[in-house]
DNA sequence: TAGGCCATCTGGTCCT
DNA sequence: AGGACCAGATGGCCTA
């Protein structure tokens, strides 16, 4: 947006009758006026914009907050923390995943290990990995841990 | 009272 | 030209 190239002393005079632009041409004081109320009216409607912009980004904020395990936290946590609990939770359950196809496929193999060779051995590897699974959601899983910079 | 967090305004840049 | 997005500035609110 180019400003009305208006002389300081006119634009100070007050007499908007008497305006006028710098090259020479005269300026009607509705020219100057029109401008800045259009230039105010476009600044208003760019504010509202970016406030529901912004509201829009919070209104995704409070919902990821709801998805985002919250920890033993009486606070909300802030846009930075939430942010960085959700990639800690995501990585948390893509471990988890890996984990379990893992799991799945490595438990046919110690079932035939176990019939066919040592039995006690596998009994206490194969409760291990039953306890380790009842609770997959275990708090320190998806501890914050943010990152000073 | 200082510091953290947030909302809002504003000007600049990029895209359609 | 106008809208979307972004970053800097500013002021308000809250908490330790």
């Amino acid at each position: 947006m180019k400003p009305c190239k208006l002389s300081s002393s006119n634009m100070d005079s007050g007499l908007e009758a008497d305006l006028q632009c710098r090259s020479g041409t005269v300026c009607v004081a509705k020219c100057s006026s029109d401008r800045l109320e259009s230039t105010a009216k476009r600044r208003l409607a760019a504010n509202a914009r970016e406030r529901r912009r912004m509201q829009g980004l919070n209104t995704a904020f409070d919902r990821l907050r709801k998805v985002v395990p919250q920890w033993g936290q009486d606070k909300k946590l802030s846009k930075y923390e939430t942010l960085q609990m959700a990639l800690s939770y995501i990585m948390a359950l893509t471990r988890i995943l890996a984990e379990a196809e893992r799991y799945s496929a490595e438990k046919d193999w110690i079932s035939f290990h176990c019939e066919h060779f040592h039995q006690e051995s596998c009994h206490a590897y194969m409760g291990q990995k039953v306890a380790a699974e009842a609770d997959p959601y275990e708090p320190r899983l998806f501890s914050f841990h943010p990152d000073h910079y």
